[in-house]
DNA sequence: CTTCTCCAAATTATAGATAATTTTTAATTC
DNA sequence: GAATTAAAAATTATCTATAATTTGGAGAAG
């Protein structure tokens, strides 16, 4: 019977639950109602507030004691500062996983790059990006690191889906391309500081290519 | 009635436990058992359990679904990734805080220092040295960035208490100093790489002063 | 007479206790 | 050593109490 990995009904609420957030299905400071999600599960409160736990602790959701549980609000400050901190740890990450990165990783983030060029809307192309950077940093082998920054690019995730409002269009990503040209070359520390200022630029105005022509978008979203 | 912050049970049993752990009275890989903790708080296990999703996502306890919740273990190489991601955020902290510190939180944060260096047991020491750190990098005003150091630091505490075993000699910490010099005198860069390297030094094997003459700690727990 | 405010009752929701069920682990027997 | 059974512990359900919010109404002010 094909069983899903997680055996607990907690830990299946508290994904469901964190996918509809970062999807922007539940918008900010919504009311998380244990006896409703309970009811849409079908089982009792208790699993209920239990993924509770785990959704506080992701920075989804805020808890306020006999008050209930709310979608964390997320304001273009928070974004910013989970990007520096992706940022921080995305380097560290890549300066340990560079030393054991393969050929066929390297060519696997490639093909992920040009999947999320190709990709026909904006989830399609989050999932390409979130493959590119969990490629090439999973080698670090450190797992406390990688799952903090899992729960950093799902937070930027949030963003991104939160942001973009208009119809997606086919882009080309040069700072993939150029960390992956980096890696093959061995030049790590390169590869490192291409990818900080690729992830620092979540949410941070862009560069106005000219004079009153701003960028549709108001705000870096991807990365 | 002086009644603590925390309203919860849930939130009081997992700041005991996770004191506990951190302390080195609930040794690495004992089993936490629902029942046993729930009796000994005078309550049912509900609340323990989510105390232990909330021990859980502090990583200091790990939960295999139907097979309960362990003290989670930690090996030179876990405390070694701990330093890292503590130096790298912590050093991003700083960088923010730089520009709102004030002489007076510099002041305390010297008066930390040297109530270390005074400190008359390990645990007095870790204080001030917890002190110390929040007080240079909480004018950031990054609360989820400050949090996360939070729990890397506890993570860091804990190594600290496990590896000493003599007694508490007097000590003389430099790094700290250096870093506040290098503040007080608005060399933030400095100061931040600095703090970096005092960081990165934990779990590290101190360089071998002489050949022969190894200090009396086997790894630099400090920091 | 209308409207605003304040207080109390009723409703609703959260937090926790108790109970039932399932799963794992240990033990004993073949 | 394998298999069956018994004990223990984890997960979830049901039930109760307590706290928070809302609603309704009385009284005062405009």
């Amino acid at each position: 019977m094909a069983k899903e990995p997680e055996d607990t009904i907690a830990s299946r609420i508290s994904r469901v639950l964190a996918d509809r957030i970062v999807r922007g299905e539940l918008s900010a400071g919504l009311r998380l109602r244990q006896d409703h999600i309970a009811e849409e599960f079908g089982t009792s409160h208790v699993p209920v507030r239990e993924a509770f736990r785990r959704l506080e602790a992701q920075g989804l959701a805020i808890s306020e004691p006999r008050r209930g549980v709310r979608v964390a609000s997320f304001d273009l400050k928070e974004v910013r500062e989970v990007a520096e901190m992706r940022a921080a740890l995305e380097v560290l990450a890549l300066r340990h996983a560079a030393k054991h990165l393969t050929p066929a990783i390297l060519d696997a983030a490639e093909e992920a790059t040009r999947e999320g060029d190709a990709a026909a809307d904006v989830h399609a192309w989050e999932e390409a990006n979130r493959r590119f950077h969990t490629l090439i940093l999973a080698p670090c082998n450190m797992s406390r690191l990688l799952a903090s920054i899992d729960d950093l690019h799902a937070a930027c995730a949030r963003f991104l889906f939160s942001a973009w409002r208009s119809g997606w269009e086919k882009r080309t990503d040069h700072d993939h391309r150029a960390i992956l040209l980096a890696l093959r070359q061995g030049r790590a520390d390169e590869a490192a500081s291409i990818l900080e200022r690729h992830v620092q630029w979540i949410g941070r105005a862009p560069k106005s290519t000219q004079k009153g022509a701003v960028a549709p978008d108001a705000f870096a979203i991807v990365g």
